[in-house]
DNA sequence: CCGTAAGCACACAGGGCGGTGTACATAACA
DNA sequence: TGTTATGTACACCGCCCTGTGTGCTTACGG
C-alpha cells in the first residue's frame, strides 16, 4: 500500500484527482446535460474539493471542452481500425458503435453551449471534420465514385440518427444504416458500371 | 388612438402581453437558447412585467412548450400544401424551407431541456413525428415502394442537416437534399419496375 | 528532518435564476 | 360612479451557480 485508501486528510487515491474530475464528468455530462451539472456537484462526484478542481482547470469551460477532447481522442478508432472488415463493412460498421455510446456528446455540447467560439463547440465542429474525412477515406478505400461526397452523406446520416433518437427516445441507427447501404452501393454501383 | 402608447402606467400596446412575450422568446430562444434566456430579460424584451408573465404562463416550462407550438402549428403547412408541386416536387420542398428557419427549434429544446417528461420535449416528439407523417404521406402520393419507410428516411435527412448545419456552422441541407433525390427515386423506380 | 507540493475543509463573494408579495394605475363596462 | 380586469413598478425570497481566500494536513524527495 503506497497511497490508497487514507483518511479523510491527504491525498486519496492512485489515480490524480484530475482523472477523476474527467470520469466523473463523463458520467454526470451524459446522465445531466452539461449546463444542468454544477461544479459542486461534480467535485463531489470526484471526490475532489472544488478548491483542487481550479488548481487544474481554468473555469468549467475547459474543463468542458477537455471531457469532449477526452471522449474519443483517436476519432472512431474502434471502427476505422479493424482490419478484419473490408472498406464497404467498415463504412457500415460506423451505424453500430453510436448505440454503445447513446448519444452524440459533440451535438450536445455544440447545442447546450450555444457559443460557436466556446473552446468545447470547436473541438466539436474539428472532431465532426474528422469523423467525415475517415468516412471518405475509407470510401475511397472501398472504391466509391465520389468519397468526399460520400463521406458527408455518411456523416450527416450518423448525425441524423443520432439528433433524432435524442428527441424521439428511439433508436434510429437501423433507418440510418439502411439509406447508407443505399448509398454506398449506388456509389460504387455507379464506378463499375462506368468502368466496367 | 384607442389605446397605443399610453404612458408608463397602465395598458402599453394593442397587441396583449401574452402575444409580446411569446414573439420575444422567439427570438431570444433561438438567439441565446432556452437556459440562457431568463425571464427578467425576456419580460425586459417584451416590454412586460415579470409579474403580469406569471399572470399568463404558470411557469417557465410551460412557456416554453407554448413557444414551441405557435412555431409551426399546421406542420409544414407552406411546404406540404403546395397544389403547385408535384408530390415529388413536394417532397424535395421540404428541404428548402429550413434555411429560412435556421435552427430546429425542436431538437434545440430537447437537448436544452435534458428532460423526456418536460412538456416541450414532449411535443417537439408530437411534432418530429407529425413531420414523418406528413412526409409519408406525400411519399404514398408520388407512388413509394414503401412510404412509411420513405417518410421515416426523409425526417432522419432533415433532422441530420439540421443537427450537423449547428455544430459545423455551415449549411448541410443540399447534402441531405441530394440523399433526399436518391432515395425519393430508388423507391419510385422500384415500383415502376415491379408493376412495368 | 525539513521544505515543498498536493490535497483537504470551510466559508464566502457576487450574481443570476425562477417565482412572489404588495401597492398602485388605467381602461372598459355596468 | 363604482367594480373588475389588466396591467404596472419595485422589492424581495431562497436557491444554485462559478469562482476564491484562508488556513490546515499529509506525503514524498532531497
Amino acid at each position: 500500500m503506497t497511497e490508497l485508501e487514507k483518511g479523510p486528510k491527504g491525498r486519496r487515491r492512485g489515480r490524480g484527482a484530475r482523472e477523476r474530475i474527467l470520469s466523473a464528468s463523463q458520467r454526470l455530462f451524459r446522465e445531466q446535460g452539461i449546463n444542468r451539472t454544477g461544479m459542486d456537484q461534480l467535485c463531489a462526484a470526484a471526490e475532489v474539493s472544488k478548491r483542487t478542481a481550479y488548481q487544474h482547470f481554468p473555469g468549467k469551460d475547459e474543463l468542458v471542452a477537455e471531457y469532449l477532447r477526452r471522449f474519443d481522442p483517436s476519432v472512431l478508432s474502434g471502427v476505422f481500425d479493424r482490419t478484419d472488415l473490408t472498406p464497404r463493412e467498415r463504412l457500415l460498421a460506423a451505424f453500430d458503435i453510436p448505440s454503445t455510446t447513446p448519444l452524440c456528446p459533440y451535438i450536445a455540447a455544440a447545442v447546450e453551449l450555444h457559443d460557436p467560439q466556446h473552446p468545447a463547440s470547436q473541438y466539436a465542429r474539428d472532431y465532426k471534420k474528422a469523423v467525415a474525412a475517415r468516412l471518405a477515406d475509407t470510401a475511397r478505400e472501398a472504391g466509391a465514385a465520389c468519397p468526399e461526397q460520400l463521406g458527408e452523406q455518411l456523416a450527416l446520416l450518423i448525425d441524423g440518427a443520432a439528433a433524432r433518437t435524442r428527441v424521439l427516445n428511439a433508436d434510429a441507427f437501423p433507418t440510418a444504416a439502411a439509406i447508407a447501404a443505399v448509398l454506398i452501393d449506388n456509389a460504387i454501383d455507379a464506378l463499375s458500371r462506368e468502368y466496367g
